[in-house]
Order: structure tokens, then C-alpha cells, then sequence
DNA sequence: CCATTACATGAACAGTACTCATATCGAACT
DNA sequence: AGTTCGATATGAGTACTGTTCATGTAATGG
């Protein structure tokens, strides 16, 4: 019978797994446990008879039959999605005031596109940029004057609800042929006697400098640039080094305009996450925002990753 | 958050009440206890945090929000359903032989539109309709010369499984003005001294013969003609009486052109079924023609109703 | 007014979807 | 080869959620 007990868990499962690459990166995504992952999946395969997935293949391929599935989740999960939205509306209205604050400047970058699909889909809520650098843009919450602030520190306060974004890397860059390119990765002596060309923010918001240097006792000079290619430029044009998140680099790395190197065996990693008032976490429209970044920056960002209580 | 816990038991739910206009008829459906039903949508409710259903009101009214989760229903449970069918063809191939035979004239009315639409999603399969009056029409199946057969009689036999697919009322059918009319049902003895109008097949297979007139020891005399129409030419020129499932009359009542009354206080409620060789009962093109069949029934037979076990 | 029908509710049960712990597998590296 | 490491599979136990059963309550119609 055609009594196939599949349910939309299913299709989002599929949807992951097809996106990640493979179980254990799309049980992180779905908050769930490898475990959990390779059950569902070995029970919806008996279920229908079928496999889904060719097994032992990096990053995981979907058979024919998981193909046709995932094209189902491609048209029926947008459709879910945007009748939940529509019943938000009805439930709480669908208007709103959405005063965002930044503490991180390549985040204009991506935040920008996720803006304006977000628009689309809440046209009636009043989306504001606060421009500049807020030395403590929490505050700016609490005095009412941002609703949402990105920020990479999620140090509990009061009244605060913090939500993650995702996980990146910051990678070391340096121009094309310099004599640290050798290595795989550097190391915190390695960044002594370079000039650090960095965004004009005092220091300790500086993951480079407040984790990986400061505490190995090096003090490089550092020159500040605005824009991130004029930074980009400072190090091709051999002035000094640099530390910028993977994915605002990339196409710089591709056209081999500068390279890159991790900061440490394991790489710098550093988390973004979205700030906002406690009191206005049951709001649809803010909900949703957090929900389209997040899921705008794993489409487009490379090489970023799910943090714990993330999505 | 959006994380609103909705699957695709609940767009089914909401379509089967909304079809069903109500909260009992719709747990039929899907083959749940009221309770059941109550119950879900109680939680679904709770978890979407808006009414879905008008309570008290009959039948069952929507809410605004209970409309847009319908349309949801509507746009992507037929998406799912198509994905189930793929998915069945990946497994079992696209082919296969299907001869129906029919156990009951009227039968023809309706399924030949269901074969109709069953055609353009299973175009491979060879679609054959048996003619004529079959004694044993299990026999066939059980010769390979028939693979399916619509019955009112699910006697168990060895190898053959039955399917239900839906219960209808018989009504007797008097001319306009008859003296029997004034009854709001009619009795065995009501039938004495009129002839009996009925399709040329034994009596035996005569629904009211066997379970009503037989026991009380009637014996009207019987006259017998091929078509629907003739019958109901025959009621209405007054040359007798005759019984008839309720859908199949049902155009010409409206049109006043006959009289229809139940048989019985409760009425004269008869079964269909679908045979099928057990052997056949994984195929999935088979028991999908019968879903196809049982879907359109609902959706096109006025007065019939789901039977245990049936859907 | 009582009988009937439809829906709601609470407790108990059953089935299922998870997690935890552990085993297996495969690839990369000595 | 053997070893290590990351990723997936598996089994047992648990927590949870959906379902049923039994009963209560609210409307409806003769």
C-alpha cells in the first residue's frame, strides 16, 4: 500500500543530508545525534524499500530514489515553511521594527543579501542598519535603540538572548610567495616582526590578538584600513600580514591574489551569534530574521559550521 | 521560533476534516478513534498557538488560519503522493497488466472516470475492463484471467485478499405519487404485490431478495432490464418497483423524475470490495488503482461511507 | 424531555524516535 | 602490513508522543 508513513521530518533529514555531505555534519544541522541520523534514515530506506543514499561515498550520493525525494523536499518544504510564516502573521501580526547593530564589519557582506530576501517575505516590518562601530552595541539593546545586534561574544546579561549564527574560521593572509606560505600553519612567533593590517577596533575585539597573541607575550604594529580590500591590498602589497574570516576572503584566495594559512594546528575559530531583548524572543518576525541570516549564510558562506544550539 | 513541530499527519488531518466536515467523520478517515483526532488537533492547535477549526459548527467551519493550513495541504500532499508514486516505479517498475472485473452494473459509473484519471499517472499500465455477467467472478482472478474484482461479497478465499472500498445505501424506487411515498421507509411487506424491477442476474445477487424480501417471505415477480435508465424508465412508467444504490439514483431524484425511500428503518446498507490475489498485493500500481478508485468515490458518490478497515 | 449525536478530556498503553555506548568500516599515514 | 582517525552502523535503554479506552459534556431533534 502507498501507506508509507513518511513525514516532513523525513524530507528535512534528506535536505540535510544532501547539504552537508554526510550523517554526522547533517545531524549537527538538525540538532539531533549521528545516532539519530543513521536510524531515521535506515528506517525511512526499509520503509520504502528502497536505498537513498550510495553508501561509503565523501561527501554522501544520494541514490535515484533519495534524488527523487530530495526534490520533494525542494518544493515542499519552502511551501511548509511559508504557510508557518503566514500563520505567524496571523498570530501576531505581521508588522515590526527590526533596528539591527553590527559589531563585526565584513558582516556587512553577507547580511546585506539575507536582508533582502527577508524583505520579500516580511514587507511590513521596518528593517534599519545602525552604521558605525558601537563600542558596546548590547547596550544598544537594552536602551531600545537596536532590536538585534551580531556580535562574537555571547556573554550572558540580563534580559539578553543570545541565539548562534554559525562557526568560522580566521584565516591568516599573506601576500603570494612570502616565506611563511611554506608552512601549513603559522604560529603565534611566526606573526612577530609583521605589521597587523586590521579593521580600526581596539584590540581585545581582535580574536587574533586577544587569543592567539596577546597570550604569547607578541605586540605587532598594526596599521588600520577600513574596507576590507583595502586590506586585502595592504597585504598583497607586502606591508604587513592580516586576519580575516574564510569566507569574506575567498575569492581573494581563488584569483591567488593573496594566500592563506591557518592560526594553529586546528585553525582560529570564532563564533557569531545574534543578540537580542529576552522579551522580544517570541516575536515571528525576529525569529524568522535569525532563521533567513542562518540559513542564507550556510548557503552562501563557505566554510563555516553549526555551533550547539544552533541551526 | 519556527522549529512549530508540524508534519505531514497534520496537513492530512486537516484535509480529512475539512472533506469530512467534522471531527468523528474525519478520525473514519484516517482510520483513527475520534479521540484521537481530538486530541491531535488540540496539540496542533496549542503548538501553532491559533484556533483552527470554528468549534460548534456544523458542519466544521475553519478558521482563517485552519484555511491557509488547508491550502498547504491542498499544494503539497499531491506533491508527496506523486513522490510515493515515483518512488513505487523505482521499486517496482512502471508496467503491468490490470483486468478488472465488475461484479455489479452500476459499478461502471463510476469507475470509469476513476480509470480515467488512475491512466495519466500510470500511463505503462494495461488497463482492461472484463464485459458481461460473471457467475464467479473470483474464479477469474484466481485463473489469472482477471487481477482485480469489484465485489460485494468478501467471503474468504485462499489466496485472494479483500479490500474494502466503501459502503453505499440501496433505496427502493417508486414513481412520483405513489401511494408508498407517504412512509418514510418501507417494510418487506411493502414490496408484496408490485413487481420487482431489476439488472438480469440471479436472485441470489439481489441485495434485497437475499437479505430483506427472501426472509420475509416475499416473493415478488421480478422483471428484468439491462440498463440504469431502463429500470428507472420502467419505476417511473409504473410497471414496479426496484432498488438501487443511492448514487446511482441520486441525479434523477433530484430532477423529481423518481421517488427514492429507504428500505428499512436503518436502510438497506450493501458493501464493495476489491479481490485481488494475495500474491498481488505488494504491487504497487494495483493498490494504488484501488486508492485512485476509493479517493474519486468519496470525492464523486453521493451518500456512501467508509467501511472498517477501509480508507 | 429524553434520546441521539458529536466533541472533549484524562488516564493508561503502545509504539517510536531519540540518546548513549560500542562496534565496524574505510582511508590515510607510517 | 599495522595503526590511527574520522565517519557510519548497531544494539539496548529511555523518554516521549500518539493512540486508544472509558467517560464526561454540550448541542440537536423527535
Amino acid at each position: 500500500m502507498n501507506s508509507t508513513h513518511i513525514e516532513l521530518r523525513h524530507l528535512r533529514l534528506l535536505q540535510a543530508l544532501s547539504e552537508a555531505g554526510g550523517v554526522t555534519a547533517a545531524a549537527e544541522r538538525l540538532h539531533l545525534t549521528q545516532s539519530a541520523v543513521s536510524h531515521q534514515l535506515k528506517a525511512l530506506e526499509a520503509a520504502l524499500g528502497l536505498p537513498l543514499v550510495e553508501r561509503a561515498a565523501r561527501p554522501a550520493q544520494l541514490t535515484a530514489a533519495g534524488r527523487r525525494l530530495l526534490a520533494l523536499a525542494h518544493a515542499a518544504l519552502p511551501q511548509v515553511d511559508a504557510a508557518l510564516r503566514d500563520l505567524s502573521k496571523l498570530r501576531d501580526g505581521d508588522a515590526g521594527e527590526l533596528r539591527i547593530a553590527v559589531e563585526c564589519h565584513t558582516c556587512y557582506d553577507w547580511l546585506m543579501p539575507a536582508m533582502d530576501s527577508y524583505r520579500d517575505v516580511w514587507p511590513a516590518v521596518e528593517l534599519d542598519l545602525l552604521g558605525g562601530f558601537q563600542a558596546d552595541p548590547i547596550a544598544l539593546l537594552l536602551e531600545q535603540q537596536a532590536d538585534l545586534v551580531v556580535t562574537s561574544d555571547p556573554t550572558p546579561r540580563a534580559g539578553v538572548t543570545y541565539v548562534p549564527l554559525f562557526g568560522f574560521e580566521m584565516l591568516a593572509l599573506l601576500p603570494p610567495g612570502h616565506a611563511l606560505a611554506a608552512k601549513k600553519w603559522l604560529l603565534p612567533r611566526d606573526f612577530a616582526g609583521h605589521t597587523l593590517i586590521t579593521y580600526p577596533v581596539p584590540e581585545d575585539r581582535l580574536d587574533l590578538v586577544r587569543r592567539v597573541l596577546a597570550p604569547a607575550g607578541i605586540k605587532p604594529p598594526r596599521r588600520e584600513a577600513q574596507l576590507t580590500v583595502a586590506i586585502l591590498q595592504l597585504v598583497a602589497s607586502r606591508r604587513g600580514l592580516a586576519a580575516l574570516p574564510a569566507w569574506a576572503v575567498a575569492p581573494y584566495l581563488e584569483r591567488g591574489y593573496v594566500v592563506a594559512r591557518p592560526i594553529g594546528k586546528h585553525g582560529l575559530w570564532a563564533e557569531l551569534h545574534v543578540a537580542l531583548r529576552s522579551a522580544d524572543a517570541g516575536r515571528a518576525y525576529l525569529a524568522d530574521f535569525i532563521d533567513t541570516v542562518r540559513r542564507d549564510s550556510f548557503a552562501r558562506l563557505p566554510g563555516i559550521r553549526p555551533l550547539a544550539g544552533g541551526g
